[in-house]
RNA sequence: GGAGGGCUGGCAGAGCGGUUGAAUGCACUGGUCUUGAAAACCAGCGUGGGUUUGUAGCCCACCGUGAGUUCGAAUCUCACGCCCUCCGCCA
């Protein structure tokens, strides 16, 4: 959520820099209702004072022994005023909050102008897409010709965009989960946190998945209103929900591996074969709460951090800032890690990294105490995929392939699968 | 699933329906004292919002959440949520 001083005081402002992400924010109707939320909202606390007032004369007067029956009488109708006063308001902010949860994040001004993923820009390149003297197969063709890779059973167990995986190729899995985690605790300082991977209502409100987004999520049958989480950042980053977080103990550095559950409800015909699109994977998430001055630093840090995986599993990657068109909804920023895989001859995503500023502290009330003003503060979050697990499975598959069909692991993987360099 | 108990400020913990936004203690901040520190003493110390050029003033709201009773609710009623204890079941 934005600030709302700011939707007062520069809407005009705040329409122009939305453009940017083709929103466009009815700037007419958001001024008029919140002319009438001024009004409304005076005249209410004036009945408010009135009451209140009234009241504690009442109290002094019975305590005095006086009769206070007159008093009573001019504060008869009083309470059907206040209440639908109070009602009329209610209803105003409760429409207003409804407009500023839809309006998305404003955008950093290093953010390029553009439409979508097009206009994204490259900053970086990092490693050599590797040269075959075969034809390269995809991670399909390598994982079902071994046996490992199932899409027809999960398809008989659950339906389509699920997979099984089997032996070695399960085991690569979960190596891969260890290994990031690994790497993140043990060298890039983050503190790894297990969590629920259902979630309530308010957590997703909190960072932004709801309410403009529910046909993304699946939601929980029964008694709880609960959903799955769609990334490890819903409960990770909601640890900090309406919590104040003292000085000393910033910046909060967690990473957590989850099982991530996403509808797919708007691309059906988009990444139908292999297990680049599925409605369960895993990721390897990291999530910082950080002092506001620090939050774009610590982007960077947490990119390259992100960017340490990709590394040090030697698989060529390039990084891209995306344009105005193509950053989501709650951040202010984002880079995103591309992998090259050879069975599409393209660089495919595999981490996203972002700062949502305060956007997402906001509405979490997720803030720390400024020692220089004593008082709380929003803090920044930020948040980054240190990496998709399954995708990272594809790029390896498809990297390290020989002739007959072999993967060649790389070194960091062999002590995680109890020396085995050659599945 | 059954039976109880509880949710108050950063923490602990009071609170007859009427100047209670809330005692007290701890913590914290400033000051006095001290060579310095501690102790002691004094003072300050919640959050959000409105108005406003305003970190001034004034006003409003907030004692788990939401409704209700009342001129007036932290205090009474109802529903829900969460936590704790015991019994049952269970990885």
């Amino acid at each position: 959520m934005l600030d709302p001083k700011i939707l007062r005081n520069d809407l005009q402002q705040v329409a122009e820099k939305l453009k940017r992400r083709n929103f466009n924010l009815d700037v007419e109707q958001l001024a008029q209702l919140e002319d009438k939320r001024k009004t409304l909202q005076i005249s209410t606390q004036d009945l408010q004072n009135e009451r209140n007032t009234k009241s504690r004369s009442i109290g002094q007067a019975k305590a005095a022994g006086k009769d206070i029956q007159p008093l009573l009488d001019e504060v008869a109708d009083l309470g059907e005023k206040l209440k639908q006063a109070e009602s009329d308001l209610n209803e105003l902010q409760e429409s207003l909050q409804e407009i500023y949860l839809g309006i998305p994040n404003l955008l950093d001004e290093s953010v390029p102008d553009g439409k979508d993923e097009a206009d994204n820009v490259e900053i970086l390149k990092w490693g050599e897409p590797p040269q075959f003297d075969f034809e390269a197969k995809d991670h399909v063709d390598l994982g079902e010709n071994k046996g490992w890779l199932d899409f027809e059973t999960a398809a008989k167990l659950t339906g389509s965009r699920f997979m099984v995986l089997s032996g070695p190729l399960a085991r690569l899995h979960r190596a891969l989960i260890q290994y990031m985690l690994d790497l993140h605790t043990n060298q890039n300082g983050y503190q790894e946190v297990y969590v629920p991977y259902m979630v309530n209502a308010d957590s997703l409100h909190g960072t932004g998945q709801l309410p403009k987004f529910a046909e993304d999520l699946f939601a929980i049958q029964g008694e709880h209103e609960y959903y799955l989480i769609p990334t490890a950042e819903v409960p990770v980053t909601n640890i900090a929900r309406n919590e104040i977080i003292e000085d000393d103990r910033m910046p909060v550095k967690y990473t957590a591996h989850t099982p991530c559950f996403r509808s797919e409800a708007g691309s059906y015909g988009r990444d139908t074969r292999g297990l680049i699109r599925q409605h369960q994977f895993e990721k390897v998430e990291m999530v910082q709460l950080v002092r506001p001055h620090e939050s774009y630093q610590a982007l960077e840090a947490l990119t390259s951090h992100a960017e340490a995986v990709l590394q040090g599993l030697g698989l060529a990657y390039r990084k891209v800032a995306l344009c105005a068109g193509d950053v989501g909804f709650s951040a202010a920023k984002t880079y995103d890690l591309e992998v090259w895989l050879p069975g599409q001859q393209t660089y495919r995503e595999i981490s996203s990294c972002s700062n949502f500023e305060s956007f997402q502290a906001r509405r979490m009330q997720a803030r720390w105490r400024n020692p220089e003003t004593g008082k709380p503060e929003l803090l920044h979050t930020i948040n980054g995929s240190g990496l998709a697990v399954g995708r990272t499975l594809v790029a390896i598959m498809e990297n390290f392939q020989d002739s007959d069909g072999n993967i060649h692991l790389p070194q960091v993987l062999h002590a995680y699968m109890g020396g085995q360099a050659v599945l």
